[in-house]
This record gives structure tokens, C-alpha cells and sequence, in this order.
DNA sequence: AACAATTAAGTAAGTACTCACGTTTAATAA
DNA sequence: TTATTAAACGTGAGTACTTACTTAATTGTT
């Protein structure tokens, strides 16, 4: 639906029932009936970003060759095109608005980043890998929010840090 | 103002000027006599974050030592008390919710580090200053979020990646 | 008395949500 | 093929309540 667009421009409780329906060119009760909830809608909507975010990372975690596994989680965002932007911006304010935890999400991306770390023999794999999961995810803050940032010079120059 | 509480909370469209009024025990229609709007309410809060930004990073930008604009860079979190956390928190639900680029307000910052990198002859000192923010304000990020990350073991290994 | 600080009681517009009603679809019975 | 039927789809007007904001009256201070 193309009620995802108004709350990623506005956010959760800026965007009314009313304004979703009119945007979607249905009647406001048609909402309820399928969703049931305001809730109901935007879980729907999270539910679709749970699994995008599984399949993003499925390529990551099946990877063995740990280089590629950290070659791959840093030119990650290179994997969504710029059609899908309202899409993830509504997911990570949705994190802010509602205060989700995200953490599971990451969690299989941070296992194989761990495992990746410690099989290149670096000292602290943990450490490691939450550094790189931070960095990732303030790459994709700032992008998504438009912020000036030349995320396009930044990650090559990640990639040499990382000797890939 | 214990407005602010709520705010960080719920979030701004969340929270109603009745209930600021109520939690701040005052009458609503004062509010609108000190602040004209909701928005100049917000926009007071606002103005107090930029103070405050500009106070934390004063200590930086006057320092001449490259390693240590580096360093305090870094540590900068161990600077804000957790009594100020609902305050930042604040900062940053405001940067998603109502589209607030808060690139202007890291300038100085950023320019201090270009400065200091550049002293220490790394070989891209705008990327370096790039990466470094990134980090910080993903890792106050993940602690503001409630995030399990565990930045006091975060912040030290980072000092160790810049020898310090 | 004069003047600012504060309030209680409004207001119109919006909010999420319901419900009684019509319409389309699709499967079965003739 | 048609006719019947039942569910699913969809609507629009209504609900009780909340919203940001106003204003006339009341309080406190000098």
C-alpha cells in the first residue's frame, strides 16, 4: 500500500486514519476492517520490514569465507536501491517513535561477524563487530535522514580499513 | 521544564499540551502565554539542545593537541550524565521525528578533526572525521535507544584503534 | 489602583473507530 | 449455461473523545 509513504514523511502519530485512506483512495472504515488496529496497519508494515530484513541479510550469514563476510555487511547498502527509501526510513523512525529494540534483528548479522572476526584472528571479535554494526547502521541514519554525508567515498574507505 | 520528560517519552506529536500542562502542573492555557504554540514550545527545548551541544564541544574545538581533540572525541559520552539522558534522548527522537538535520550543529566538531587528522597525516582526514562521527553518534544512539550494545567496552577499544 | 501572572471554561477541528448498509465475487445447485 | 446464496469487500455517515488554541475573568505583586 501506498500508505507507507505517509508515515514515513510524517511519522506514526502525525499520520492519521483519515489521511491514509484518502491517500490510498480507499474509505477510512476499509482500514479497519482489514487491519484492525491503527496498530494493526503499522505492524503489518513492520512485519513486511522484518522479513526484508532477513532476506537482506541471508546472503551475509550463509556466506563462509569470513573476508567476504565483512565485505559483504559493509557494502550491504548498496543492496537497497533508492526506490525502497521511505520504506526504511519509516522503519528506523518507527525505532525511535515507538522505541523498538532492533537488536534482534541484528543478531544473526552480528553472530556471523563475530565468527567472521575471530577466524582472521582479530583480538577483541566482539568489539569488532558491534564497531561495524554501529557504523553501518549511523551510515543508514544518516542517509535516511538526508543528512550530508558522502556515504559513497566513506565505505570504500571502510573497505581499505579492512584490507578488501 | 518537566515537559521535557514527556516528550522523550512519548514523542512530540504524542504528547498532548493537556498532559504537559497536567505533568508540569500549570493551567494549559499558560503554555501558550509563555510559548505561543506548541512548536515554540518544542522549538524553546530545541534552542536549550543546541546550547548544549555547543558546550560539550567547546572543550574540543579549543584544543591544539591533535591526539587529544582524537581522544576526547571519543569519551565525549562519558561527559553527559545519566540524569541528562531523557534530554538527549529527546534531542535525537526530535532529529527522526520532525526531519531536523543536525549536520550544522556536528560543523565545528567535524572541522576540529579534519584539522587534527590532518596533523597526524592520515591519508583521508575528511573520511576519518566522517567515520569517527558516525561512530559517536551511532553509539549514543544504541545507548539512548536502550540498546544492549555495550559501550564501556566499546569506547575503550575504539581508543586503542587510534593508539591513544 | 495598576499591571502582570495565571486560570477555568470554552471552541472548532480532528482523532481512532463502529456500524448498518450496499456491492462484488465465487462456489454450488438447477 | 443460469440462478441462488453466502461470504468477503467496500462505503459513508455517525460516535465519543481529544486536540491545539482562545479568551474573559481571577488572582497575586508592587
Amino acid at each position: 500500500m501506498a500508505a507507507l509513504q505517509l508515515f514515513a514523511q510524517e511519522g506514526y502519530h502525525a499520520t492519521s486514519t483519515s489521511k491514509v485512506a484518502r491517500a490510498a483512495g480507499v474509505s477510512e472504515g476499509l482500514i479497519f476492517r482489514h487491519f484492525k488496529n491503527k496498530e494493526g496497519l503499522m505492524q503489518a508494515i513492520l512485519d513486511e520490514g522484518e522479513s526484508r530484513f532477513k532476506s537482506l541479510f541471508a546472503d551475509i550469514v550463509l556466506e563462509t569465507e569470513p573476508k567476504e563476510v565483512i565485505r559483504k555487511t559493509i557494502t550491504i547498502l548498496h543492496k537497497v536501491d533508492v526506490s525502497e527509501y521511505d520504506f526504511w526510513k519509516l522503519q528506523f523512525k518507527l525505532k525511535w517513535e515507538l522505541e523498538i529494540n532492533g537488536d534482534k534483528k541484528m543478531e544473526p548479522l552480528k553472530m556471523a561477524l563475530v565468527h567472521a572476526f575471530s577466524k582472521l584472528a582479530y583480538e577483541s571479535p566482539e568489539q569488532e563487530a558491534d564497531l561495524l554494526l554501529v557504523f553501518i547502521d549511523g551510515i543508514a541514519s544518516a542517509m535516511l535522514k538526508g543528512s550530508q554525508l558522502d556515504a559513497d567515498k566513506l565505505i570504500p574507505f571502510l573497505l581499505k580499513k579492512y584490507d578488501l
